[in-house]
DNA sequence: AACTCATGTAAATGGCTTTAACATGAGCAG
DNA sequence: CTGCTCATGTTAAAGCCATTTACATGAGTT
């Protein structure tokens, strides 16, 4: 399988065989040096040997490459986000850090899909297929949201599912823009981009009256837990790690 | 004082006279336009009347112009956040919230600055004069943390006042860039940003054992009020507002 | 073998960025 | 008032990009 056009040198016909493909490769590659602006059209194609307007065949224009990128990247993320969701074993509050985890880990490692996603500036409603995948995506959160929600103490009234979602949809999307990027993080930080959001979370379930002191506990809400009292001698944060 | 050059028409001898500003203020209408990326210099020197190699007389380059703005964009952060804050009068709660709101507000009503400062690119750390506007815009977000964990219920470990900054940071930030943006929000909402970010903040303080019924109940944590039972009648997020 | 259509290429247009050489005129010295 | 000088503008040009149009190639089909 190694006789198609090997590396876009030399041996290539008129055709490249794989063009899409190589593109959208080459701009992954591109936008994680030079980041989603320094991107340019040319220059992917530059890199995978064809002329600057070979890539029209493939793509109405550079927004289009971008979007298509994007769109890639929030269907890696869903799979990413599900896979660490594993459908909420072995405990809800187990496999929801996780995600958490997962979140951050994503946007560390593939900073050229994030930025794309987040920070190219494309507008995600104007393409219903990148915004179906930024939906899926995001649904994924809905429903670990809602099997927290579920679980929550008894007597209280139950937060919002939705509005969870989007709590923690914003400390991840937060923690992650602002600290979290593999180009080397903005600003330097007394504490990992993960634990910072993994206390914040847990500060934040302890605040909606989860017990937050994690333990295959679930399914069980009887013994009435309250509200644990807010800080026994494992905060969120532990001495100083 | 109309006498010069009004509006960068025909009335302006061979200098303008204020050209520096005037870029500047031409590229803030630009990026609030068109977004960071699409803003260019020589639309910029257009909008100015100019010729298209004059802003190099003002600026190194096009990004030089991005990081002025972004400087700009944080001092005016710090100025509308310290306003805000009031140096926690009347409570520190209650100032606090108004920080958040003040937080969102500027994104929304400045997309320009807020974009140039967290979305353009443009590296914080290489530049040393807009990091130190960044640092004194997140150091009034840290002073009200301090003073807020100096305010921590009795009896329980003290949250850092550091942490803390970094997750309201980031939960301001996770919402504005996700939500609270004027170019019409990326996405449908069961409510304002404001509100979204108000109860987060609000579930987030009470899982640090805050009292978070708000009152001036400050300098005056002598009543125990050792966490109140998360969530009485009056949660975070009341009935469907 | 001839056809056809997807996929590439070449060349041209129009912008943008940046630089270099030159022009203007505002402020200051005499 | 007369000149000088330097900051601030302008023109022109090089080099890169995006995008379009007309043309070329060749893979698959008939």
């Amino acid at each position: 399988m190694s006789w198609r056009k090997d590396q876009g040198r030399s041996e290539r016909g008129y055709h490249h065989g794989n063009l899409k493909e190589a593109l959208l490769q080459a701009a992954l590659d591109l936008i994680s040096q030079k980041g989603p602006a320094g991107f340019t059209f040319a220059d992917a194609a530059r890199m995978a040997g064809v002329s600057p307007a070979a890539p029209y065949r493939h793509f109405r224009d550079r927004d289009e490459l971008l979007s298509s990128i994007a769109q890639r990247g929030f269907e890696q993320f869903e799979s990413v986000l599900t896979q660490a969701w594993d459908d909420g074993r072995p405990d809800t509050v187990t496999a929801f850090e996780r995600v958490g985890k997962a979140y951050l880990a994503f946007a560390r490692n593939e900073p050229a899909f994030y930025s794309a996603m987040f920070e190219s500036g494309i507008p995600v409603e104007s393409n219903p297929a990148l915004m179906a995948a930024s939906e899926r995506a995001f649904a994924l959160i809905r429903a670990a949201a809602e099997r927290l929600a579920a679980m929550a103490p008894p007597g209280v009234p139950r937060p919002p599912a939705m509005m969870m979602a989007l709590h923690i949809w914003s400390m991840a999307h937060g923690v992650a823009s602002l600290f979290g990027r593999g180009d080397g993080a903005r600003r330097k930080l007394p504490m990992s981009p993960d634990d910072l959001l993994e206390a914040q979370v847990l500060i934040y379930l302890r605040g909606l009256g989860f017990p937050t002191d994690r333990r295959p506990s679930d399914q069980k809400p009887s013994g009435p837990p309250p509200v644990p009292p807010a800080g026994g001698s494992s905060g969120p944060w532990g001495t100083p790690k």
